[in-house]
DNA sequence: GGGCACGATCAGATTACCTTATCGACATGA
DNA sequence: TCATGTCGATAAGGTAATCTGATCGTGCCC
């Protein structure tokens, strides 16, 4: 028979690749785990450990059974905090992810209004891109996320809380030049992104469309205000979200708007449809569509 | 802590609404479950059944948790059948639901040829409307569906097997009829369909579109065979999927085409994402593939 | 009010699980 | 080559979780 206790050991093998630090992740002795373990082999009928000399490997069937036993432990997990739900939303503990292009320039704005209205929330907040952000909130590391949506996973619910749209910022060229731009114009631009990974870079590159030409020379900066700095300097030209308008903008570096329809992303927020945290999410949205104001 | 036993002590009480029967059901005596049940609502620090005279009552959170454990304890069971997944496909038990409109047509010409070519198999197949087989594929009292796609289920995976165009059945009006038909036209026409809950009823009120005046009048039959006879007795005429034209069609209706765009449902499998059918599905589609041929 | 149905509680037995101690295989290095 | 260290498996015995069987208390029905 197969217990939550196996697959949580399992998972911690999963992590560590060794039964002795496992063990001690899971705060037993290292015999306990082995035999959990063999127990659960047992049982599945299926090798799923391969003790090699030096360090120990998962079989494929380990590494699936190991990535299912992550869900329905964090879908236990979700079941653990259920008695929350029936208590006021955004009270207690909450982790909430958020990606780079959105967290500079939102937090600033929401998270005194969120203190002020929901002083029982204790926030935990990581920044970091969105593949690492769902990767986590599907392990249950995490129980809401801010990111640009969709996402793609059908274990997610999301919730749309504001379109952000695309400016251009390019040097300032006169009173002369295009009020609205078009996309195809940018063509003999040199553009400059974030790096790879970022989803703002690849958001940007869908509004640039076909232009692939030029794109093999897009730059790579680690942050949007790096790259401001260097369209200040004239580098290149790149697309702004206008939330970042404010704070980015500077008297060396005109923003422009596109010609309709204007490119936008869709910002909103992520959970595990297991999870209880709807009413979290509802509660956030509204906080963020205020600070956005 | 929260035990994958509490949890399936807790379905049987969400399926009894009685511990004794429940605790027959788990092959254990009455006061070992209501121990685990009183740890189980500790756990949560919720009160998830009402005891009450007469009757035990799942609270709204007791019908929260249930639902949520039924899925938990369906994705372990999928673990426990994930050893078969190493061996052949279409290996072992399997249980198989199927809507009315299609089994009658599709598995008298699909078994033989799956018995023979995956004896190991053993089927168990039920036929109901498709909201009865999508609830049971949930639960985890079915392995695989066949119905008409899109499930709208984001907790299925599903694999389409192949498009069933559908016929207009009519009696025969001699050869000066038009060989192809427009939908608009059946605006003046009597629509036998059959009764609510089949979704080919559903499917062949889409076909027809705004057609509402006539609708109302829409006949409600329990099977196919049934609205056919109608038909052939001139009662009016019916949207038949090609596949049941060999077995259902006669002399006495004639069987035409749409006009191009010809309106098709597409037939495919079911099966939840967390079970490890997937392999089973795509062997299984090969050979109703071969059996329409 | 007696009998009954049903869930809660209690005490003792059973089972599952853990810990400590030890083994055996393998690698490393003097 | 042999001592040494690492790591997972195994063994023995204790502890905690869980079960059973008996019993209690409550509400219901006749």
């Amino acid at each position: 028979m197969i217990t939550l206790r196996q697959l949580r050991y399992l998972t911690a093998i999963a992590e560590t690749r060794h039964f002795g630090k496992a063990a001690k992740l899971c705060h037993v002795t290292q015999p306990a785990l082995s035999m959990q373990i063999q127990d659960l082999e047992t049982s599945l009928g299926t090798q799923l450990v391969e003790r090699r000399r030096g360090q120990v490997a998962l079989t494929q069937s380990g590494t699936d059974i190991a990535e299912k036993a992550f869900a329905i432990l964090a879908a236990v997990a979700d079941l653990e905090s259920h008695g929350r739900a029936g208590r006021a939303a955004l009270a207690g503990p909450l982790r909430l992810g958020i990606i780079p292009s959105i967290a500079p320039y939102l937090l600033p704005r929401a998270l005194p209004a969120l203190h002020r209205r929901y002083p029982a929330l204790t926030l935990r907040i990581r920044e970091t891109q969105t593949k690492a952000l769902v990767d986590e909130l599907a392990h249950g590391d995490l129980d809401l996320i801010v990111a640009a949506l969709p996402l793609d996973r059908p274990d997610f619910e999301t919730l749309a809380a504001f379109e952000d749209r695309f400016l251009v910022a390019r040097k300032p060229r006169g009173p002369d030049a295009a009020k609205r731009i078009d996309p195809a114009a940018l063509e003999s631009e040199h553009l400059l992104l974030l790096e790879e990974g970022h989803c703002l870079r690849d958001q940007a590159l869908s509004v640039c469309g076909t232009l692939s030409p030029n794109l093999s020379k897009a730059f790579g900066a680690s942050s949007l205000s790096t790259v401001m700095h260097l369209v200040a300097n004239g580098y290149g030209i790149t697309l702004l979200p206008e939330m970042a308008a404010e704070t980015e903008g500077s008297d060396k570096v005109e923003l422009v708007r596109f010609s309709e329809p204007e490119p936008v992303r869709t910002i909103g927020l992520a959970w595990r449809r297991s999870s209880a945290r709807g009413a979290d999410a509802r509660a956030l949205v509204d906080v963020l569509q205020e600070a956005r104001g």
